[in-house]
DNA sequence: CGCTGTTTTAAACGATCGTTTAAAACAGCG
DNA sequence: CGCTGTTTTAAACGATCGTTTAAAACAGCG
């Protein structure tokens, strides 16, 4: 095993492990044998738990901000190009956003669920210090994003995009930290079988109605 | 300190505790200490942590599903004694929701934020065990309210409504468990102060018309 | 008051946690 | 091969965890 084999094998073990039960609850011990390394090697390798926490977040986040932002300057020209009615531009950037992150996970739309799981458990349950971080390092993606809705609503204030914007999060968050959970009660309730991208595209108009609706 | 009195100090503390940093960094020390009673009571008075955390759900959830339920009686009767256009009474209904909670909780706000931020947590964090706790328990209300919402609005799929439900859960399960941060960063951005109330009243526009939204 | 059942207290249990240590194993290069 | 820096290994560190124990304190009642 590589030096880099084992960074990545602890990762992923991390990742899967935080998602499933907690920060709190994800001993070292647990990661390191799920990922087959030694206990000492995250210590060695990141320094300490909460490091590896944040490693996590930045083998996600960071590739994913750097091309949603080349994705937004693309769009935009376009948009700003042949300026039209606002009504099907709102749902275009929502699936924008959702693809950006799908194409950084390999299309793997396990990993996104995993991932957006763990933003959802960093923000509800971790530390108000671990929240800083976050915004302080990825902020400026989400007030882009805010940015663009705003030229594609004009009749919108700031804030009603700030209180949508973060009502959207939240159904798009939580829905995917219990995705799995949410499929198999629906194939239950139903007797219908249904797949996640199903679910994104069941998503996305409620979302930009949601945004629709809340002008004062 | 009564009997009554050391277990709803135990009560208050544990949650508040619990939903600040989380069920498993929250240690029966801290919950001790904070509520000014001997370690040893929470075994006492109720077996287990993990009991400890179902008692602070039932502390909530038993009076507030018997509530609801005498609530949406009586509503239903009035809406189906003149039924009209679907469009108002989808935001009443989720006012119902939202204000009944409220009523539970002596119409202190900060308590039903608490509480909503400690069932996003059971649903994100949680093993799968407690979710089907939650869910076995007070599944039927979950259910009562959705099959009021396919009267209301009969041109919906019961698919409709099952993902519609779930996005909204996680919008307000979301909202309300950051709800101090966000209303932080809302009065630093805008400059302006906003109460809870303020909030949930842009809530309730969002969720209505993303309910609109999602039908095929 | 004296008795009985309940509650509280202080101390200790074994288990597990994140981290550190020092030696062993390894990899790359002259 | 022999050297050097990197990585892995096994063991141990002190700290903290949930829970249990046995004695002390308390409350209520005849």
């Amino acid at each position: 095993m590589t030096q880099s084999e084992t960074v990545e094998n602890i990762l992923d073990a991390a990742e899967r492990l935080f998602a499933e039960i907690g920060f709190g609850d994800t001993s070292l011990r647990k990661i390191t044998s799920k990922a087959g390394v030694n206990l000492a090697a995250v210590n060695y390798h990141f320094g300490s738990k909460e490091s590896l926490i944040q490693a996590v977040f930045a083998r996600f986040l960071d590739p994913f901000t750097v091309r949603i932002l080349e994705v937004l300057d693309e769009k935009q020209k376009s948009w700003n190009s042949q300026p039209g009615s606002e009504s099907p531009e709102l749902e275009e950037l929502l699936r924008l956003v959702v693809y950006t992150a799908a194409e950084i996970n390999d299309y793997d739309v396990r990993k996104s669920a995993t991932f957006l799981r763990l933003l959802g458990l960093a923000y509800t349950q971790a530390q108000s210090h671990f929240r800083n971080y976050i915004n302080n390092k990825y902020g400026v993606v989400f007030q882009r994003i805010v940015a663009i809705m705003q030229e594609l609503c004009p009749t919108h204030s700031p804030q009603d995009f700030y209180w949508a914007t973060h009502f959207a999060l939240g159904a798009t968050i939580f829905t995917m930290s219990g995705i799995d959970a949410l499929i198999e009660m629906y194939e239950e309730d139903f007797d219908k079988s249904i797949v996640v991208h199903e679910v994104v595209e069941r998503l996305v108009p409620f979302l930009a109605a949601g945004f629709r609706g809340v002008a004062k």
